[in-house]
This record gives structure tokens, sequence and C-alpha cells, in this order.
RNA sequence: GGGGACGUAGUUCAGAUUGGUUAGAACGUCGGCCUGUCACGCCGAAGGUCGCGAGUUCGAGUCUCGUCGUCCCCGCCA
């Protein structure tokens, strides 16, 4: 019985559970199983809510049985029908509506479905490229509608947050002017000045600054922004901020607001409440103790320094490194003494990827005596007890040494410090915010022989550090910082500069001429001699933070419509050839014989 | 730009170390039976360019080279 008028729902398939039985309901999704029994044949139909089962009856109405009998899986139905209590050996405890169920009395099938190119229910992984492709398909399954759900209260429960504390959101445009350093842009070629190019936006960090300059005194927008690197699990070439920027406002202030804002996400989001205000680290103390500029302050493990104990040893690696202006550093890896040659092994690539020449291993016996490694020999039991000591080890503990210069030991024994944790399972499921403080200002590019901003061009130095942009750039820190949660960085601002003579000695640090900081910039450096205010800002990684309230590992999973690492969507297959006419009305010309590689079918 | 893993039925995977008859399993699909199922059950059937292309060989899913795609890492990501 195809009814005609059938269309609207009344409910949502699971939310029907405080009806009393008897009421009449229209529940409207798609047929995800159906259980024929012969005359009794039950469907499972979903909406984005759950599962609700719908039970066609022979006694009651033996035309829809018919109907139900050849209902494929993904058909499109309206039913309407009453809800009634399942008997009590029927009822189906791990069900949301187990108890209840609803007898159809008229349907309506809008569509039927091919046959799904992958399984819907169940565990069973999906191979990534098939969910992409069908990416329609994977949204119906519940745990991406759920996803999709946090992102939506997240968005919502931000924009409350900026607007409830006096931020207005300015849309910013998309189609703007390339500025160098920094991403690689994404470029869009302009058809009214053929051979110029807009970029899309990395971020809209010069407008927003310019709009402070516009008296806005508070800015906010969630923005998409799109840096054309390559990819990783935790990065997409496009990708959404939470950008932010504030006039007048100390950079406590600042971190005061968001730490706020922080725990509004997590209590209106998951309802979990979350400890105000978050501990503060400096750049420096982060290298030192945690061999990472994002440390997970979930577990201890803290780097230790042991150059002053086995200086003079003998061995060569360490003296080697010390001898060099480096020393050696360590992590102790808790109960690690039984692990496997194969296993120290494959800590020791770890460390080796990072720079270090190898991985020198103690393991401490019951009576704290140190076995396992050639500098042993080289140590006499003095210093092997300082050793120890420093480390704080332990029996049945693992100790773990790199040598060499202070920041490659330092990053190498950070992956490895994480890789211990990671095995050990010492993360547990606290979350731990932390702000990193007082940035460098500058890095070195050796390739280049010059400096370059670590954060970006605008970020004011220390004030106590300004007389060392002219002497000592390496050393000059930077009035910036990330907000780090269990060691995944969700987001970094800094307070800007508002002078123009500071922009300009900046400038020279990076090396840029007057006339290339004009060439660049000169729209901006016009708009700071006009009355700037003294003004901070940041900008948080959206879909890393939903990732992080979701309970996901990959930031696809977090987006509806995400790339491939490649940077390709399967589901159009973007991007896609422009076609010779497009290429003439922009001024183009492909160096490129079939612009590139062949388009997927 | 570099390194690594993977690609076999619609899906998830075996088979590859030792090259050799007709490439298997589970789920799904199709047909039949079944009135309380919910991983429904029972009986039966169909379904394969072993990603693609070369090469070695009497013979390649298996070995070699190339290529395409997906994932992971380094570089890169102010």
């Amino acid at each position: 019985m195809n009814h005609a008028d059938l269309l609207e729902r009344t409910h949502y398939c699971t939310e029907i559970t405080h009806l009393e039985p008897g009421t009449t309901i229209r529940v409207a999704g798609w047929v995800r199983k159906r259980r024929d029994l012969g005359n009794l044949v039950f469907i499972d139909l979903y909406d984005r809510s759950g599962i609700l089962q719908v039970v066609f009856d022979p006694v009651r109405n033996p035309d829809l049985v018919v109907l139900a009998q050849e209902m494929k899986r993904e058909s499109v139905l309206t039913v309407e029908g009453t809800i009634s209590m399942r008997p009590d050996e029927a009822v189906n405890q791990s069900m949301k509506t187990g108890r209840i169920e609803l007898i159809a009395s008229r349907v309506k099938l809008h569509s039927t479905s091919r046959v799904p190119p992958f399984h819907l229910i169940g565990d069973q992984e999906v191979n990534e490229e098939l969910r992409l492709k069908y990416r329609y398909l994977d949204l119906r399954r519940s745990e991406m509608f759920r996803i999709l759900s946090v992102r939506h209260q997240t968005y919502q429960v931000v924009r409350k947050f900026y607007s409830d504390n006096g931020f207005i959101e300015v849309t910013t445009p998309h189609l703007i002017r390339s500025t160098p350093e920094g991403a690689r842009d994404f470029l869009v070629p302009s058809r009214l000045y053929p051979g110029r190019c807009y970029a899309l936006p990395q971020s809209p960090q010069i407008l927003k600054q310019i709009l402070m300059i516009g008296g806005v005194d508070r800015y906010f927008q969630i923005v998409k922004c799109f840096r054309d690197e390559d990819s990783r699990a935790d990065r997409q070439p496009e990708f959404s901020q939470i950008d932010v920027e504030m006039s007048f406002v100390t950079r406590d202030t600042l971190f005061r607001i968001h730490e706020e804002l922080m725990a509004v996400v997590y209590r209106e989001v998951l309802g979990i409440e979350i400890q105000t205000p978050f501990p503060r680290m400096t750049y420096s103390d982060a290298l030192v103790d945690y061999g990472s500029d994002k440390p997970d302050i979930r577990f201890d493990l803290k780097l230790r320094d042991a150059t002053d104990v086995l200086a003079g040893s003998g061995y060569q690696l360490t003296e080697d490194a010390i001898r060099n202006g480096g020393g050696v550093r360590g992590v102790v890896y808790p109960g690690g003494a039984g692990l496997s040659r194969k296993q120290i092994g494959d800590l020791e690539r770890i460390v080796r990827s990072r720079g270090p020449g190898g991985l020198i291993t103690f393991k401490t016996g019951d009576g704290g005596e140190l076995t396992g490694s050639p500098l042993g020999k080289h140590l006499e039991p003095e210093r092997r007890l300082q050793l120890v000591q420093r480390f704080d080890a332990r029996p049945g503990d693992l100790i773990c040494l790199a040598a060499g210069g202070f920041e490659e030991t330092a990053w190498a024994l950070g992956d490895l410090r994480l890789e211990i944790a990671r095995r050990g399972n010492m993360t547990g499921d606290s979350l731990k915010f932390l702000w990193v403080i007082d940035f460098p200002l500058f890095e070195y590019v050796p390739q280049e022989s010059r400096y370059q901003a670590m954060h970006h061009p605008f970020t004011a130095p220390l004030a106590q550090d300004e007389n060392l942009l002219d002497s000592n750039p390496a050393l000059c820190r930077a009035q910036a910082y990330d907000l780090v949660l269990n060691g995944v960085e969700l987001g970094g601002g800094s307070v800007r500069i508002f002078r123009e003579d500071l922009q300009c000695r900046i400038f020279k640090a990076l090396g840029l001429t007057k006339q290339e900081a004009e060439n660049r910039f000169g729209f901006f450096l016009e708009a700071l001699r006009y009355g700037t205010p003294p003004h901070c800002g940041i900008a948080f990684g959206m879909d890393r933070l939903i990732m992080m309230l979701a309970g996901t590992d990959n930031l696809r999973d977090v987006i509806a419509f995400p790339k491939t690492l490649q940077a390709a969507c399967l589901l159009t297959n973007a991007p896609s050839p422009a076609t010779s006419e497009q290429m003439k009305m922009l001024g183009l010309k492909s160096l490129i014989e079939n612009s590139g590689k062949k388009e997927t079918t």
C-alpha cells in the first residue's frame, strides 16, 4: 500500500520512548535491515537519531507484509503506525528503543537503493577510499552523525561565547592578495586581470589586525583557511580556524577569556568540567623538560641532562658530543629493562630519525646495577650510581640516553618520551591544557642563511628582548603563545606589533630591505601609521578541537567532505583539468601536456 | 622532494617465505522455506581483468621493473 500523502514525520525514530503505547506516529528514514520470518516481517528503520523496529504483521495488515518483503536495504520510507510495547521475551536491552516497536499501518516507499558498496552496520573497518567516494553513505553511519553533531554544537557554543563577550563576527574575503612568508598559497587566476592572481588566505592575519586599526576592538570569525602544503593525519589543505583579535588588553586577559572558552565548550558540548586557569610553561622549559614545544603533561617522564655525569668517561659517542658543544640527555623507560633487542631497536630508530647517532640504553638491575651498554665499561661505580640517581631509575627500568647537540637530543628524546608513554598506556583519560609561552621570535634557516619569523612577522618581541633584535636575533623571544591540550597544539597567537618603527626593525632582522617590505606589506605599513591600538590575537584549529572533543585521531572524520593526503576529493574528483576555454579566458597556458595526472572515474 | 605499508569476489580478509590442477572463508547479494526476529534460522546459487602495464619463466596472485591509487612518517606546514 503506497500512500502518496505520507511524507512528513511526527517524530525521529528513537525520540518516542516517552510516548504512550497506542499512540499513532509517523517516522521517516532508511531501511537498515530486514528480518523476514515468512509472514511476519521486521524492519529496522533508521534516521539520524537511531534505530526503531517496525513490525509488519500479517494478521493486522497482510498487504503491507508483501510490500515489506520486497523492501531493499537503504530504501527510503515514511511509516505511519502505532507504538506498541514488545512482548517481554522480545525486549532488546541493547537498543534505545528496545522495549517498544512500531506496528505499521501505512507506508510510503519514497525511493529504493542500489546495494551499498560497503557495510553500513557493524564494526567492520571499511577502506577509507571507499568511504570518501561514497561519503553520503558513510555519513549515514551513526558515528559520523555523532561527530557532525559535536561539530555543530561546538560552532554554536563558540559563536555564543564570543558574542556574549562583546566580540563581533566579521567576514573577511577569501580572494585576497598573496603575502609571502609562511605556507605556499593556493592561487586563483584573475579573468579581469590576466596574468594576475588572488590568493586564498592562509589565515586572515593582516585583515584582522586591520580590523583592530579600524576600531572593531573585539573580532572573531570561524573561517576557512587554505595552505598548499602536504597533508598529514591531522592536517588538511583546507581547514577551519576560530580566528580572534582584540585591542587594549593584555596577554593575560586573552588567556583568561580563552580558558573560559575551553571550559564553556567542554561543559556545553560534553558536559565535562575542566579546571582553569591553565598552567603556563616557557618554550625553553618545554624543550628542556619535555623535548617538545607542545608537551603532553598527562604523564611525567621528564628529560634529564647527564652531561656532567658522563663527561670524561672516555666513551667516544658521548665524548664527541660533549666536545662539540652538545651533551648527553636521557629519559627513563619505567619497567623497560625487559625489552627485547628488537624493541630497543625500534626505540633507537625514533631517536636516530631526529639526528642523534644512536641510543644508549642501560637496564637497571635489582641492586641498582647497570647493564646493557658498552658505555657501562667506561664508568666507575661512583658514576653509575650518579646516573641511576639522576634518572631516579628503579630496578627494572631502562635508562635511554642520546648524545648530541641540545636541540636534536631534546626533540629526539621528546619523541621517545611520547613513544614510551604510548606503549605504557600512561596517558589516562585526563585533559591537560597548557599555555606554552615566550617562543623564540625567529628561527634560523641555514639553507638560506637568514632568519625567519617563527610565528609570523607581526609578532612583538618581549619588551626586555627588544635590544637583541639587532645584536642577537636568535636569542630574542616573542610575545607568542600556543594553547596545548594533551600534547596537541590547539591554537596559537601573539601580541602584535603596533608601532611602525618596530615593525620595520623586524623586517630588517628578517633580511627584508625597506623596498621589499614596502612591496610586500606596503598597505599594512601604511595602515600602522594611522593610529594603531595595542592588540593581540589567537587562532584555534577548529577541526583539531573537534577531533579532541569527538575522540577521534583522524582529522578527515570531523570534516564532512575531506580531501585525501594527495589533496584530492574522491567524491567529486577534484581537482579536475581546466578546459582550454577556461584557460584562455584567464590568460593561462599549461606547461603540462595533459594537464597533469589522469582524472580517475 | 624522500622513506615505509597496503591494493585478491560487492565488503572484510586468507592464499605470496616454497612460482605449478579448478584462487578460498565470512559477511553481503540472488532464489526457495520460515509468525517474535533483532548478527534471525535452514536449503540452494551466482559472484574474480588477483589495481594497471611491461618483463623473467614452459608456467606469475606469488619473482623483477614501471605506473596509478589510498594510508603513515620525514622534509614542509609564518
